[in-house]
DNA sequence: CGCTGTAGTGCAATCGATTACACACAATTG
DNA sequence: CAATTGTGTGTAATCGATTGCACTACAGCG
């Protein structure tokens, strides 16, 4: 057979079949431009020498890595790897692959995504974190860098950029609401991060929802979270030292909800029975906790596909200036069983 | 200020400090090779230009590309995905990026994997799926294709590969003694997947640990499971179904161990008080879950660190003839509040 | 002084694909 | 029939960095 100890490259090809390198380039990018008869003996030369193409080669030449860069603050939130499953497949299937950098704990995060994109190492970013800096993002995506941009899941506010979010301002409103609607009229929130706009939108629905059904907004009532379970856990201990003691919760996030809970049951306290208690995501295991949690499921295939979806749409729309695009998907409130009526309650 | 159009070249520093691109290329990448002051003026020529490596061209000539691709079954699972955070980070650390591929529900994982790797994107493969083909793998890793693959999480019998694993086996008898030190006789064991390597030896290390304490393996104690919560709140039904109910329950993983009490909790039956149950992972939820879940912790990130690191050892020292390598590491029970004493089960 | 060794640098080839341009030939048109 | 258009292919430049080789200058040595 062929003694080819090295890689084959386009150069073998074109020797096997008898044409050039340049047919051979083009049998393979745009095969309509080659007869039917040349391509026959492209495909079979390629088969023959076992020919692969050489990405780095095509990326030096074409100044494109058929790559996104995916940067999120933690991959290790299910959240998160949800929107990253999605994304990936989307990407897969057009033809990307897909680089990701995680940003938890990371020293010099914009930085890092400057150098990755600077380095031509991937055509655009999926920022799915709205913490980094507006102005190191811009000098990112104006010119001369003009890095394609598509911030999923956050936001940055007065930032112009392409965006894919869920509407959790109304989500949150409707979560809030619905604890007012099953009769409690002290309602608690447990806050996301501070300064994540995300928190914030969630904290204004929360706050809009109140003053509809005649509650005021009780700054004892809101409890410092971190959209992680271990801020959850230690709002349960600041719950119980309360001396008037809110019947339900609406907390930011799932997983926040979940480590609350599981800081009530520490104190012996039960959820539906002593509280009420909404989350927000609808992450896998909200169905399947005790008890399963009524939760705002956020569409996270949805947004991460069409997150993807855009920013692969600009990539390959060189003239994209239709100017900003915002998507903004509606949650589903999923009631199950971790909130009550209140007159059901047994005193606690 | 410069005029510079396009993305600095190596070319544009050279001529800003009046030395050759050779020079610039080797003020960077071997810096000890050139004069204190000739580095000087090329670090400065780089910060007047704005200048940032092209990976690809880098990659074209030293047919390397700095990253590695990683390969799970399911980026959506919360182990998975801590894995890949751990991989990241180190993977970061030493200067390689990550890419990743998602093989679920993929068509066909193997020829995906071979061509990202043939096409020089990726420099090595981390492995955290057992489920492929072992003669496409062999394909890949023998020359001359000669891929630098590192098998992490699960294991490929009889393949020779470098690995990185948990003492499944022994850690699975450990689960299950623990159960039966706390009195229980009637252990089952919520299966792994069919044919998965390592749902294979959490059943070995349970069929070890019962004639130990001269209990005899049931074949309807063994629930099908998935590794999935859908699976473990379908096996719930069936437990529910049995005659002579076990006490206590081994499951082959946290997530599926949350759904068997997810679904024993449909059917009015409470964990630890008529049932216990041991899982495997330590999940982050475990710690949070009603009840908080004993189970045996994996070294998630202790084994996605050092996965990462063999590889990349293997990247940077090509002469490595040092035969397979394979690294086991320990898993450490964490008892909470889901086993209980079999005499302390009030009647059910 | 002449010889050798070494540090520092430049020249130019090279990696493997893409693509602007040129060209040959066939088909179509006035 | 000449001119024009179109189709298919080849030649060679190009992308931007790295690196083998050659060279200079100078230090150290006998």
């Amino acid at each position: 057979m062929m003694e080819t100890r090295k890689t084959p490259t386009i150069q073998d090809v074109a020797r096997s079949a008898n044409v050039s390198t340049a047919t051979v380039s083009r049998a393979l990018s745009s095969p309509e431009r080659v007869s039917e008869s040349t391509r026959a003996r492209v495909s079979e030369a390629i088969r023959v020498t076992g020919y692969t193409l050489n990405q780095a080669a095509r990326s030096l030449r074409q100044r494109t890595a058929k790559t996104i860069l995916v940067a999120l603050p933690d991959i290790r939130n299910s959240f998160f790897s949800s929107i990253l499953d999605a994304v990936e497949r989307e990407a897969t299937n057009r033809g990307y692959g897909v680089l990701v950098a995680n940003l938890f704990n990371a020293r010099a995060p914009a930085q890092r995504l400057q150098d990755y994109m600077l380095s031509n190492r991937a055509d655009g970013l999926l920022l799915l974190d709205g913490s980094l800096d507006l102005s190191s993002l811009q000098t990112l995506v104006r010119p001369p860098n003009s890095v394609p941009l598509v911030v999923a899941c956050e936001e940055i506010p007065n930032s112009g950029f392409h965006t894919v979010l869920t509407d959790n301002l109304s989500a949150a409103e409707r979560a809030t609401r619905h604890l007012i609607d099953l009769g409690h009229r002290r309602v608690a929130h447990l806050l996301g991060p501070e300064g994540n706009v995300v928190a914030r939108d969630r904290l204004a629905g929360y706050t809009k929802a109140l003053p509809r059904a005649g509650l005021e907004v009780q700054q004892q009532w809101l409890f410092r979270g971190n959209f992680d379970m271990e801020s959850g856990f230690a709002a349960a201990a600041h719950f119980m030292s309360l001396s008037e003691r809110p019947t339900a919760v609406f907390a930011a996030n799932d997983e926040s909800a979940i480590g609350f809970l599981s800081g009530l049951r520490q104190h012996g306290l039960t959820c539906p029975r002593d509280i009420s208690m909404i989350g927000f995501d609808d992450l896998g295991v909200a169905a399947h906790y005790t008890p399963p949690l009524t939760t705002m499921r956020q569409p996270r295939e949805l947004l991460g596909r069409m997150a993807a979806e855009m920013l692969i749409d600009i990539l390959e729309d060189a003239e994209h200036r239709r100017g900003p695009m915002r998507i903004v998907l509606n949650s589903e409130l999923i009631v199950r069983e971790s909130t009550a009526h209140l007159p059901l309650r047994a005193s606690g």
